[in-house]
DNA sequence: CAGTGGTCTAGACCACGTT
DNA sequence: ACGTGGTCTAGACCACTGT
């Protein structure tokens, strides 16, 4: 039963070197990773089973079941006991679980319509340089749109994206509700995580108009920073909602 | 090398049952629950080690590992390697890191001071009692305060206890900034998850002349229902926060 | 040094889903 | 019946902590 040492490939160090050793499950990951973001595996597809990729990576199965679950655990991966192992996909019911914290006061959170006022391409603000890492040779693009449950309007966003990822964007004849889907199966971009910072504000004249609520009506503010599987930032989003009938839900454990 | 049998104790069925059977791990972080509910282990103290509840509970040194990696999870319990594992404590930091989500927009977060306006005792309303899980014959004890930063009022917040499970609270002559671990230390009550709820709402007149901010200003409304450790409401929170220079972050993963 | 938690392996059986 | 992930065990070595 030989032990396997611990030899953090592609980082070779001095041989004393006494820190930043990872744990062979880190590394496994890792590696698994660089095949998701490399689009070796697309959302959907089935992954070796355990005790093939334990061979193909020259490690237990007991360590790649540790990576598996890590990734997991970040809604990357979907486990079925039976079936096998699978990229998860930008599905809606996930994307309402995951992405969408907005429930309405009575009754079971759903995905709201979205109607877009606008979309053009411009030089970034220094915000958006600076959130998405821009310099001032970037180009963002910008879409406006408004989101109806029931019916009702409940919120007017911004989404800022940069160009460079997004190429041809202007193209689209049709932008669907789900971006987040639109940005993997046309660009192969995966959000993986998001920060969303929440404010009250007053509603200003023109979101007034075309929400239908009074000027200066308290409105839930939330800007969010949206990263790929790389940690990078992909998207700006700045919703505005009337939270009249609706609220924001969080879980603290 | 014998393989325990899944025998959920204290759960007796039919034999034939084919369904209800919990693994082993869970049924250990049950027990494990258990003691500390009950105050055989309270916070700060220092857990036997994984070796000794292995052979307390009569299963191998993994699975009790893995109810204490579940349990450390959920920031129960803290593991350091070398010393032991020890019941996680109420601290200023933790609290701060888990159940306070409000940061200046700029600088770092950190924990408002507090001063109290007022305590009282009264019948619960039927919210209370809904959210409460209280009858008509219950008592419940309000506390408002007031919160600032750097010296500056930022939030005003009404508290709402159940008398039946804070016994004695009125003897109190201060209460401490730090609620949860009166709480803990006081009436052995571990706060262990929350829920909130966000709105953007105006400020209403009382509230304004309290926080010295003008009348219908937007205020965040963040509404919080704190459970104890086996999922028991116990405590209503309704915060009204001045959100201009301040913002509310949510990491969604 | 001894004791702790952290990692890794190997092998077994179980529950589930498909064939 | 077969292959999958889920659970459980046992034993080994490593890294960290305090003596």
């Amino acid at each position: 039963m030989e032990n396997k040492k611990r030899l953090p490939e592609g980082t070779e160090t001095a041989a004393g070197d006494a820190i930043g050793f990872k744990p062979l499950y880190a590394q496994v990951r890792e590696r698994l990773m660089r095949r998701l973001v490399e689009g070796e595996w697309v959302p959907g597809m089935l992954l070796p089973s355990e005790m093939v990729l334990a061979r193909q990576l020259n490690v237990s199965q007991g360590t790649v079941r540790k990576a598996l679950d890590s990734m997991t655990a970040d809604n990357l991966l979907l486990r079925r006991q039976g079936r096998g192992t699978y990229v998860a996909e930008p599905e809606e019911s996930r994307i309402l679980f995951q992405f969408f914290r907005l429930s309405p006061d009575e009754g079971s959170p759903s995905f709201p319509d979205s109607r877009v006022l606008s979309t053009s391409a411009a030089a970034p603000t220094n915000t958006e340089k600076q959130q998405l890492g821009l310099d001032d040779t970037d180009e963002v693009i910008r879409i406006e749109r408004i989101r109806s449950l029931a019916g009702e309007p409940i919120l007017i966003e911004t989404l800022t994206l940069p160009s460079n990822r997004f190429p041809d964007f202007d193209h689209l004849t049709i932008i669907p509700n789900n971006v987040y889907r639109l940005y993997s199966e046309r660009w192969g971009i995966t959000i993986g995580s998001a920060e969303e910072r929440l404010k009250a504000i007053a509603a200003s004249a023109r979101d007034a108009a075309k929400l239908g609520c009074d000027p200066g009506e308290p409105l839930l503010l939330i800007s969010r920073v949206a990263r790929d599987l790389e940690n990078r930032p992909v998207e700006l989003r700045w919703s505005r909602c009337i939270s009249r009938n609706i609220h924001y839900s969080v879980n603290l454990r």
